[in-house]
DNA sequence: TCTGGGGTCCTAGGACCC
DNA sequence: TCTGGGGTCCTAGGACCC
């Protein structure tokens, strides 16, 4: 029950991907260290930096370029993924330990649900534990916001860093948020904070209290929202399986140099496709819809995408789509950057299960299969069938040879 | 501030159906 | 016959977050 007085935990790892490899590497302790994309490339940005680093000037998105001019015996690492979600994890099982209402938001944030936890024990004593576990367990700092909601709980968790424990209630909106100016408050970015601004809304006291239709139009739906946010309201539960649920799955990479030849980009292409197809894979989804992204030399984006009848997840059947996009609305300026996304993504197992409704066996000998075959057709699309659709086992048809010309011009890529 | 890569959610217009 | 409204899906782009 949303509005029965929660207590929402927001736990807020401290420089994560620094921290861990100062707890993994104990001589980087007390360095100025970064983690780089790639350090040695040109367009490479920090992605993360210790707080000695911060303590330099440096911060994260700042160019490894600038970054080392600011601070030469800074020392950079590339990202360690693999070490870093093994980190992550084992956070998450001291999390665990105290409740199972815990959603993961990132590999370095989650919020926790300990209302029933707190008729036997006070937040803070409860938190205090958490964080010096995981300092202790993990060697690894965090910040903890304690509020009755998630938006004021992640607020809080902002407020002391490293290593803070902050409790935020209602009754301290007024004193705390709303002399802060709109532009830090979670929800509101460059963007929204300039339109707020020219309304004449700089602080988020002022969005508190600004006429709701004014920013319903300015807004849209967005604005009631962050109104009720800045009012300290925010009703959304605290969903442990809401990582379950994938929306989609892309890969995308700024070039070396920016590219005009078609060759070169389809080679990119396939790579990011392949990623994709292995991150389908290991999620067990499908998707129905393909979509690339081009960012031009002058930093425009641009998006194209094409929704198909069976969900895919095999790397050709992704390149077919994507190449078709690529080939029919690229205007031959150079690209900066590439992508290629899969939304619209189903699980799997469910896909074959639902395919596996059309058991032939069971269609008697007078009933004629081709009704059963305009029946698959009808749900997933002509040449569903000829094109071996997946009921319950890999398709197999080869590649690109499935991908005739018809199959492109059918579906209007 | 010359800027990476992973995502999510929202919007607005058009197509299409009833 | 030139006239309605609602619902859903698709597409492209924008905003935001870590």
């Amino acid at each position: 029950m949303a509005h029965m007085g929660r207590i929402i935990f927001h736990i807020d790892m401290n420089s994560f991907y620094a921290s861990v490899e100062q707890a993994h590497d104990p001589s980087l302790k007390g360095k100025p260290l970064a983690i780089a994309g790639n350090p040695k490339e040109r367009r490479g940005i920090l992605v993360t930096c210790s707080y000695e680093a911060r303590a330099h000037g440096i911060y994260t998105t700042m160019t490894v370029h600038e970054a080392l001019r600011k601070c030469p015996e800074l020392l950079l690492l590339p990202p360690d993924f693999p070490k870093y979600r093994e980190a992550s994890k084992k956070m998450f099982t001291i999390l665990r330990s105290y409740t199972d209402l815990v959603e993961p938001v990132s590999i370095d944030e989650g919020y926790m649900d300990v209302t029933l936890l707190c008729q036997e024990q006070h937040a803070l004593t409860i938190a205090k534990e958490i964080q010096s576990r995981i300092l202790q367990e993990l060697d690894l700092p965090c910040s903890i916001g304690i509020a009755p909601n998630k938006f004021l709980a992640k607020t809080a968790s902002d407020m002391k860093k490293p290593m803070g424990i902050t409790v935020l209630r209602i009754r301290d909106v007024a004193h705390m948020l709303w002399p802060r100016e709109v532009i830090t408050m979670h929800g509101i970015g460059a963007s929204t904070a300039k339109k707020l601004n020219a309304q004449g809304i700089l602080t988020i006291g002022d969005l508190a209290q600004a006429d709701d239709y004014k920013l319903k139009q300015l807004l849209g739906k967005n604005g009631e929202r962050l109104r009720a946010r800045a009012n300290g309201m925010d009703e959304r539960v605290v969903d442990p399986n809401a990582i379950f649920d994938t929306k989609s799955v892309g890969n995308s990479t700024t070039l070396p140099e920016d590219i005009a030849d078609i060759r070169q980009l389809q080679k990119v292409m396939k790579g990011l496709c392949k990623k994709v197809a292995e991150r389908l894979e290991a999620k067990r989804l499908a998707g129905f819809t393909v979509s690339i992204q081009i960012r031009d030399a002058n930093w425009q984006n641009h998006s194209r995408s094409k929704t198909v009848s069976n969900a895919m997840y095999q790397a050709e059947d992704i390149l077919a789509i994507a190449f078709a996009l690529l080939e029919r609305h690229w205007d031959e300026t150079p690209v900066r950057l590439l992508g290629v996304t899969v939304s619209n993504v189903t699980d799997r197992k469910e896909y074959s299960q639902q395919l596996s409704i059309f058991n032939f066996e069971e269609h008697s000998k007078d009933e004629p299969i081709l009704k059963v075959v305009d029946e698959i057709e009808e749900r997933f699309g002509k040449g569903a069938i000829t094109r071996g659709v997946d009921i319950g086992k890999r398709p197999s048809y080869q590649s690109q040879t499935s991908f005739s010309k018809d199959f492109l011009d059918d579906h209007d890529v």
